[in-house]
Parts: structure tokens; sequence; C-alpha cells
DNA sequence: GAGTCGTGGTA
DNA sequence: TTACCAAGACT
């Protein structure tokens, strides 16, 4: 009965979004796969660009891991990218450039968890499966007023119960699923829900209960690191010097003005030592902070001339590039923010 | 179970 | 300004 309301609700009042039509397997895995932890507007900008680039598993499973980058750039969590690429690379293998339907088969690619496997599989495989994502968890908490604590096992078990039960008595699991991911998201929202036009307003218990607000309590989360990195912007002959960052670690493989990352901060001279390459006329322009998930980070950034004379050739995760070009590389919204700092434009 | 991994909007 | 949060997965 639960269910059933949820149905009807979605199919009157679902939004046109771009992976609901043109639904094809392929389309559906990226959407999924741009969707976690992310919200709606920003996969937008991002989502037919890549679509149109790879249009099939086969596509992407043999493009250049910087060029996928590149197109998840703004994105985050750039590992996502990476796996939809191994993922792909497995669905020609394993699967004849199928994307596989069932819920077994799905999470045996990288990348593709509980959720996202139940999400393909009852969506577009159209399988009697459950999903729980951060809307059904809200959703389904406040409706059973559970207040228990997010982080416990039992509690996120709970939720895949309610909703595998859900599930069993619908008559389409496929709109039911979409159903409570969107009700969650536009009418049973974290702050200030809009229970009065809620479908499920006259069975939700947090409602009669009068502590909608409180459910679900708020995760706890660990207090943020605090970084400093020291970035130097360097330019010679109408090209700037970048250099490719690690392959593990935050922004795996992403591409920055040459920097030195540490606890504290640097004088000019300590900075200079660390470079590893001689620099003149060093100055600070300022610094920038980015608020991650786990890390607050300063980004110190500075302006620097190569020491004349000095040769600074090109070589694997080094390259100068011209401003013009900096966009077939990928850079984090934070590399970026560095180039644009007052000073460290091209003249 | 807790930590890692981005980003930008919102209150 | 600070904190929370989003169609999570992985270690």
């Amino acid at each position: 009965m639960c269910s059933q309301a949820i149905e009807r609700w979605f199919a009157a009042e679902a939004r046109n979004l771009p992976w609901r039509s043109n639904r094809t397997p392929w389309r559906s895995l990226v959407s999924e796969f741009m969707l976690q932890q992310t919200q709606v507007a920003r996969v937008l900008e991002r989502f037919e660009p890549f679509l149109e680039r790879f249009p099939a598993a086969k596509d992407l499973a043999v493009a250049d891991v910087q060029e996928v980058l590149s197109m998840w750039q703004g994105l985050g969590y750039y590992r996502r990218a990476r796996n939809l690429r191994c993922a792909a690379q497995a669905i020609v293998t394993e699967f004849g450039g199928e994307v596989p339907l069932d819920v077994d088969a799905l999470l045996t690619l990288p990348g593709v968890g509980r959720y996202t496997a139940g999400s393909i599989a009852s969506i577009v495989g159209r399988r009697r499966v459950a999903i729980v994502d951060g809307n059904v968890t809200r959703l389904l908490a406040r409706v059973y007023c559970d207040g228990g604590i997010p982080e416990d096992r039992s509690y996120v078990n709970r939720m895949w119960s309610r909703s595998q039960a859900l599930v069993e008595e619908s008559e389409f699991p496929a709109r039911l699923n979409e159903g409570m991911m969107e009700l969650g998201a536009v009418i049973c929202t974290p702050t200030s829900p809009s229970c009065d036009v809620c479908p499920l307003n006259d069975r939700c218990q947090s409602l009669s209960a009068g502590c909608v607000a409180e459910i679900p309590p708020a995760k706890r989360r660990a207090n943020r690191a605090v970084l400093h990195h020291h970035s130097v912007v360097i330019r010679r002959r109408g090209k700037l010097l970048l250099e490719r960052r690690p392959e593990s670690g935050l922004w795996a493989g992403l591409w920055q003005a040459p920097a030195i990352e540490g606890d504290g901060e640097l004088s000019g001279g300590e900075l200079a030592d660390q470079l590893g390459f001689p620099v003149e006329r060093l100055a600070r322009l300022g610094s920038i902070t980015r608020q991650l998930t786990h890390r607050t980070v300063h980004i110190h950034v500075h302006v620097a001339d190569l020491a004349s004379g000095v040769r600074m050739p090109e070589v694997d995760g080094r390259k100068w590039v011209r401003d013009a070009d900096l966009s077939g590389l990928p850079l984090s919204s934070a590399a970026l923010a560095v180039l644009a700092v007052p000073g460290a434009a091209a003249c």
C-alpha cells in the first residue's frame, strides 16, 4: 500500500531528467556513477558531453585515462571515473560489450556496489530488487520513525529490509525505486521537508509523532585535518609549468601548478629550497582555502620565474602548457582556482 | 566501523 | 562563518 502511493506519485510528478529519456543500460550506468554522492544539478553539466564522447562501453574501454579524467573535471571523486573505465573494459571482455542487468553480474564491476547494482537491475533490468541510497534512507527512517544511528550496521540493514519489503509488495518495482529516490530528493528533503504535499503524509510515523526534523540524525563527522599546500605558478615563453599528482590519494593523477605539501606554513626560503629546481623572484600572491570532506586545505599561491639558464625539459609528470591548452588536461577545481588568483594569470 | 575520496549549494 | 549534504564504493 505504501508502494503504490509512491508509484502513483512518481508517475504524476516525475521530473524529466536526461537519463530517464532514451534510457539505455550504458547511459544509466554512466549516470549512476556520476550521481554517487553528487547532486543532480552538477551531473547535468557533465552527463551529455561525456556520453557524446563515450557513447558505448567499448568507446570508454579504449580511452586514455587522462582524457576520461578530463571529461570528469569538476565532478569530484575522480576514482569513479577510473572505475567506470575499468568497468567498461570488463563489460567488453566479460559481457560482450553489453551492460549486465543482473545484480550479481553488476556487482562484479569495479565501482558498482549494492545501491548501483540494485538501481540498474531494477530500473533498467526490471528486476524485483531493492535499493537504498541517501534519499531512501531518509524517507524510510521518517516513515517508520527510526531514530537509530546511521553509522550502525543494524540501521543500514533495517533500511534494506524495509526497501525489500516494499519492493515485494510493489506493482512496478522500477517505478517504486525511482519514486522513493525522487520523493526523498524533492519532498522528503533533509531540511524543511514538504510534508503537506507528501503522498505518505497519512502514514508517516515521524510526522504524526512530530519528530520529522530529528530524523535521521546527522552523521557524525571526524574533524577535518588542516593541510597547507604551497603552489608556485611559473611561466616561461607563454607557457605554464604543470606537474601531475601521484596516482593515488587526493586528486590522483590530476595536474596542478608545482606544489609542496605539508602540515604547516613555509617561509619563502623554505619553499624555494624544497621545490627541487631553482627559481627567482618568488613572491606570494595570496591564499585560498578548499573545504574537502575530511580535510581543510589552505593553498598558498606564489608566482616565480625559473632561474635564468635553467632547463626544465618535459618528463613524465611534467608539462609546459599554453593557457589555451589547459582544457585538454584534467585539473581539480582547486588547481584551477590557484591559476585564477590575481597575479597568477597570464599577462 | 572508521577513514578516504571533491564539489558547490544551502541554512 | 561553519556545518551539513548529495542517486556510495572501497579499504
